[in-house]
DNA sequence: GCGCAGCAACAGGTCTGACAATTGAACTGT
DNA sequence: ACAGTTCAATTGTCAGACCTGTTGCTGCGC
């Protein structure tokens, strides 16, 4: 005979749970203020410790915000991405990103290196399709759709390299990358010589599967990834000089301000 | 003028930001049990409230799980992103063992490449560690020790790569591999010879990364992966060969037995 | 009345030490 | 060898204290 083993959940888990509720069934309004610490232990009958624990782990969801001195506030709840926990690591620590694109950059050589060599006749189709979609929507402007028609070109590659690990791998590198680098690529087809450059990879490395040119497809893959890479990481830095400079602006302002008066 | 809001910012998440990253660097890893509280808070230099304020955020975040009685453990954040759908993968289609390989030779051509761009003294001092343990096992004769030696020096050298994404993705192979390829490989070790073949790459590999030869190292990486992978081939070949004959000779053996009564 | 310094009450943040509940392993008697 | 018991380890919970930032009041001088 099978029995479920007793859960005995933790004092904080159930308050969570509570309050979750009431915010959620809109009885805690958003920016209300809710109780002092103390006062919620003892209406809760538990110490303010497991409280407080109750309390960093609604912060840690969003759904409220504490400030020492002032109080525990009910935030808006409108974003409640349920996303992948390590989705939510990666957007809290920058850098990451970087190390999924240059694990990319050697996945992607690979999967054109085996394209190119063992792509049957239907693979190289279907790359043709995929390259003609993206070339189109590059000249429509759709950006959206640019994007997607990308992602698709490279998966085709990634299809025809018949190698299941590789094809799987890539396409959840892909899902990683999906929110991170699209505004990130979007911003880089802003700059029409940049925009080029990527749209002459991708014919390189097209053609170089099409010719059954292995060698070819994996050095035009790699070009195309070091491209991104650094053209990515110079994006960076230009906006992060950009705020530096309009901080350095705003405060001369205030100075001439300060002395017209 | 503009100043900042100066931020004075919890203890309970700086804990978790250094933990956060001390799981993404991989020196935390999947499955690993953290020491306990009190000695946590006492290296964090902290009270064991505020500790475990952090492990309540760390836990509502899927990164790590404690249990009462027991400890508090790490989770694999990319086990459900990458291991997961892979392992079903594998159990339905067979074969996908040399996907899996050929997927692993492009990965450590990549690690230990870096490796040997980035590694630290450190990393090095580790790797030579790992690799003098592997030939301490090679010349003990334990098949098993040396299969994890083997699987311990790869892996080192896939940490000391500093990406966090390829760490996790050849660990999670690892798992994948550890049942299917032990056998395979240990039957490679039987052969005197290729067991020195093998031994020699890896020598090569870990001179490269000591040296710090980026393409050093990664040719040495891709010979002895390729190495691997024909040589399993021929073996399995091999294999199939002697039963074949077998077959044969049981046919024929049968027909004689036919004749003769 | 107005502006301001100082102060006090308040609220979250941290620390300490203790005890409770649970688990896994060591131990012990048979 | 095995079943049952004990015990140490570890997280969970509690109570109380003190620290620190915030708010707003109060009283003073003008």
């Amino acid at each position: 005979m099978r029995f479920e083993k007793i859960k005995v959940p933790r004092i904080a888990d159930t308050i969570v749970e509570q309050m979750e509720r009431l915010i959620l069934d809109g009885v805690l309004k958003p920016g209300e203020k809710l109780p002092v610490e103390r006062e919620l232990s003892e209406q809760f009958n538990v110490s303010r410790a497991s409280l407080r624990e109750a309390i960093a782990i609604l912060e840690a969801r969003g759904l409220i915000s504490s400030r020492r001195g002032e109080g525990t506030f009910v935030r808006d709840v409108m974003a409640t991405s349920l996303t992948e926990p390590l989705q939510e690591l990666m957007q809290r620590h920058r850098g990451t990103v970087y190390d999924i694109i240059e694990l990319r950059h050697g996945l992607e050589a690979v999967a054109a290196y085996y394209a190119a060599q063992r792509g049957t006749d239907d693979d190289r189709h279907i790359i043709g399709e995929c390259f003609a979609r993206l070339v189109a929507a590059a000249e429509s402007g759709d950006e959206q759709e640019e994007g997607e028609a990308d992602l698709g070109f490279h998966m085709a590659i990634a299809e025809s390299a018949h190698n299941f690990a590789l094809a799987h791998t890539i396409r959840s590198l892909f899902d990683l990358l999906r929110q991170e680098l699209g505004s990130g690529l979007g911003r880089l087809r802003a700059h029409p010589e940049k925009r080029e450059a990527l749209m002459a990879q991708h014919a390189q490395i097209h053609r170089a599967i099409i010719d059954r040119d292995p060698e070819a497809a994996r050095g035009a893959a790699h070009e195309h990834m070091a491209y991104i890479e650094t053209a990515l990481r110079e994006l960076e830095a230009a906006s992060e000089r950009e705020a530096h400079a309009r901080r350095r602006r705003e405060l001369l302002d205030d100075r001439q301000a300060t002395v017209g008066a």
